[in-house]
RNA sequence: GGCACGGUGGCCGAAUGGAAUAGGCAAAGGUCUGCAAAACCUUUUAUAGCGGUUCGAUUCCGCUCUGUGCCUCCA
């Protein structure tokens, strides 16, 4: 009665495919083999938790895609130029130049400073680096043969040193706008700066000249200047990955007009119809009072906020995210933590008790057990729907706490087995390890030793002492339950 | 103005053309207990509104109300 074949879990991946619309079964160009693009950070700024939330997303997607047997090769870009930033449409400044201004530092001292913190916040939740991490600067000179392409094909003019992209002609070859429905006419014209220089004010920018304080740039065959922001992905996707990878990924907030643009370039740069990815996904936004999170709306959390104020494990801090599907809005809310952490740890208990007790491997197999591996899987099959998949988890939780509590024989072996593999291979939850830290282990033992004073107090029923010391505990954050005394 | 995704109990959050068995939190009750807490077990409550298609709609279609996001800074 074994329903859960690893061929049969493997062929029934469906993924909810942002160009198609749909659910699509997953099935890759090349078999056994998934080439995946997902857009990395701009380094310019601490990652938040909605940045978080994408990140460990597709950890998912690139552990459940391990776990299936895939060779996956996971590229993720690291964005160290070319975004540039608008206030009050006056100035345009590239934002690392801006925060080396503020904060006294050269723009690659910038670049290497948070490159290091997005690797410690995304280590610290258990996110598995990508099998490659370009980065924009590295490519500059790919950047220009792509461009210089894109302008052999037509489809980009060159105006005063910059490089815009032709939507105009574009749109007389192939259909702009096919991710996202946008049609170019019903957009809402702005004003923007560089609107004089367009043919069309929707252009958007391949190449731009640098201004003379611009302290980024590049020699290109138009004169100094830098990338423009959509240009990178295609460059390093196509360059890693191939013309036509697997899975191309986001923010949803990057749909339009980043991977809108990307697509148009892509096509442009092979001058056919392309859907540079065979699966675009797209994660929703995190939402806090009602609003996305993100820099600029300045209501942003760092994962280090929520560690330190709500004295929970990045490990819960993860399983929050997942008990919300990835394409519905999260909404963050101290509660909704607090109903993680205890959702997380009953799972946790559970899985320590299997570990605490002797079974022998199963002889007999138990069908239910298989009915609920089956249903974790289709779970998971079904679009990533980790909520479900967390709602079984908890429900084998009450199963292994049944057996335990009432002695029951049964198939805790299998139990064990998979609960593990989802818990931490695929949902990748961080096992606790033992505290290594010299001093930390020394004050380990103090406790412990102030714990078990207060034991014999209690044997003494000296309740006021015993009370007092768990007073005590409980102000530094250890907590004390006790249990009936032994005779 | 255009585009996209939503509206399910007190709250969060799944599923579905055929009795709402999701799941969790909260609440209530219980086991346990020196007390407190924790842990574990049990139980209660819901498909935004109006039409249409259908034997049957929460699900499909249309309209209304309403929320969020994108429209060249964003994960």
């Amino acid at each position: 009665m074994n329903h859960h074949s690893k061929n049969t879990i493997k062929n029934n991946l469906k993924i909810y495919n942002s160009l198609t619309k749909k659910k699509d079964i997953f099935y890759p160009i090349y078999p056994n083999h998934v080439g995946m693009y997902v857009c990395g950070p701009t380094v310019y700024n601490h990652i938040h938790l909605g940045n978080c939330r994408t990140f460990i997303f597709f950890d998912i997607v690139y552990r459940y895609l391990k776990h299936l047997g895939y060779q996956v090769k996971y590229v993720r870009n690291i964005t160290d130029i070319g975004h540039l930033f608008s206030e009050n449409n006056e100035l345009e400044e590239d934002k690392i130049i801006k925060r080396s201004r503020i904060e006294g530092l050269d723009p690659m001292e910038i670049v290497q400073k948070y490159t290091i913190y997005f690797h410690e916040s995304l280590n610290i939740l258990n996110v598995l680096r990508p099998n490659i991490e370009p980065i924009a600067t590295g490519h500059i000179t790919e950047q220009i043969e792509y461009v210089k392409k894109i302008l052999c094909n037509k489809f980009a003019y060159e105006k005063n040193g910059s490089i815009y992209f032709d939507l105009k002609n574009y749109s007389n070859h192939f259909l702009y706008g096919r991710l996202s429905n946008n049609n170019i006419k019903e957009l809402m014209d702005r004003n923007f700066l560089f609107s004089k220089e367009k043919r069309d004010i929707k252009d958007f920018c391949l190449w731009k000249k640098a201004k003379k304080n611009h302290i980024m740039n590049w020699n290109s065959p138009w004169g100094k200047g830098f990338p423009g922001w959509h240009i990178e992905c295609s460059v390093m996707s196509t360059k890693y990955l191939g013309g036509y990878f697997d899975i191309h990924g986001g923010g949803i907030d990057l749909k339009f007009p980043h991977h809108e643009c990307e697509l148009a370039q892509s096509t442009s740069f092979f001058n056919k119809k392309n859907d540079l990815s065979r699966y675009w996904m797209h994660v929703n936004m995190l939402n806090i009072n009602g609003e996305k999170m993100s820099k600029s709306k300045k209501n942003f959390m760092y994962p280090s906020h929520i560690y330190e104020n709500f004295k929970i494990s990045s490990n819960i801090l993860r399983f929050f995210m997942l008990q919300t599907h990835y394409r519905s809005i999260l909404i963050f809310s101290n509660k909704n933590l607090l109903d993680a952490k205890k959702n997380y740890n009953f799972i946790i208990n559970s899985i320590n008790k299997l570990n605490n007790v002797k079974f022998h491997k199963d002889i007999i197999s138990y069908d239910f057990i298989h009915q609920w591996i089956d249903d974790c899987y289709n779970a998971i099959n079904d679009d990533f729907n980790t909520p479900l998949l967390i709602s079984y988890l908890l429900k084998g939780s009450r199963i292994i706490n049944d057996i335990i509590i009432n002695n029951k024989k049964n198939s805790l072996y299998l139990l064990k087995k998979y609960i593990n593999y989802f818990m931490f291979e695929i949902l990748g939850f961080k096992k606790n390890k033992e505290e290594t830290n010299n001093y930390k282990k020394k004050l380990e033992i103090l406790v412990q030793r102030l714990i078990n004073l207060r034991k014999e107090y209690r044997i003494q029923k000296n309740w006021e002492v015993s009370d007092k010391i768990r007073k005590e505990l409980n102000h530094i954050g250890i907590l004390i339950n006790d249990h009936k005394l032994l005779k």
